[in-house]
DNA sequence: ACAACATATGAATATATATTCATAAGATAA
DNA sequence: TTATCTTATGAATATATATTCATATGTTGT
């Protein structure tokens, strides 16, 4: 049934977004990824963690808060595998794993400052 | 005071960190912009709305679900600016107006398939 | 073993927001 | 104007999750 004008072009677009959407597997997989990055806390921690690893109170140093928060969200990041942690002694030193995340936190940055 | 080995350059690491570091409202404006994409519902919309414009009704045909949930969406990413709508007649044509979003998503789905 | 330090975590709280339902508002045609 | 179609929205509900507090766990040195 007619829905709307330019129906015929329209539906065909309809047709190709159905066709060509992702799995909800996939689409939540991406929703997860930009979630994660989404939180301010933990974007404020990955971009810490750009400049190479450091030990959890040094996260915290950089980023400000509390200890016990920056290692709920240290834990969210390394379940998500956007980090890992490798223990060094009395400390825990992070790192990025997932560099891609740091290259659309890079895009997006870029986007802010060109417009 | 000694934190962590390697104290010398660690302590460089944090002072960039912070240095770096961009203001709260950038990263919040960052944050927001994942966040946006990060709903499985409005990534849905998106993807749909990548090929060209679309009413609500179709909109809500290629993603499923209820007409009011879309609609909701559909305000969240205009309040957003990264769709905008005109109204033809009864309909009101929704289409992207921030493409950078979806460069961001193209670059999930590509990592997604690449590994 | 004990003390000191570094990190992790469970529980509680607060907040944010996605969806649904019902209905309002806008537009067109009869 | 009235009926019909399309879209938007307020309220209620449910769910998710960020932060804090208190405390547990892991590590080193004495």
């Amino acid at each position: 049934m007619k829905v709307c004008d330019n129906e015929a072009e329209h539906a065909q677009r309809v047709k190709n977004a159905k066709d060509g959407m992702p799995s909800e597997e996939q689409i939540a997989e991406m929703g997860a990824r930009f979630k994660v990055i989404s939180e301010p806390s933990r974007l404020k921690i990955l971009l810490a963690l750009s400049g190479g690893e450091l030990c959890v109170e040094h996260i915290t140093e950089a980023v400000g808060g509390q200890q016990s928060a920056v290692s709920h969200q240290l834990k969210t990041l390394k379940d998500n595998k956007i980090i890992k942690g490798r223990r060094e002694g009395k400390n825990v030193l992070y790192s990025v794993s997932d560099w891609h995340v740091l290259t659309m936190i890079g895009v997006a940055k870029e986007h802010l400052n060109c417009e």
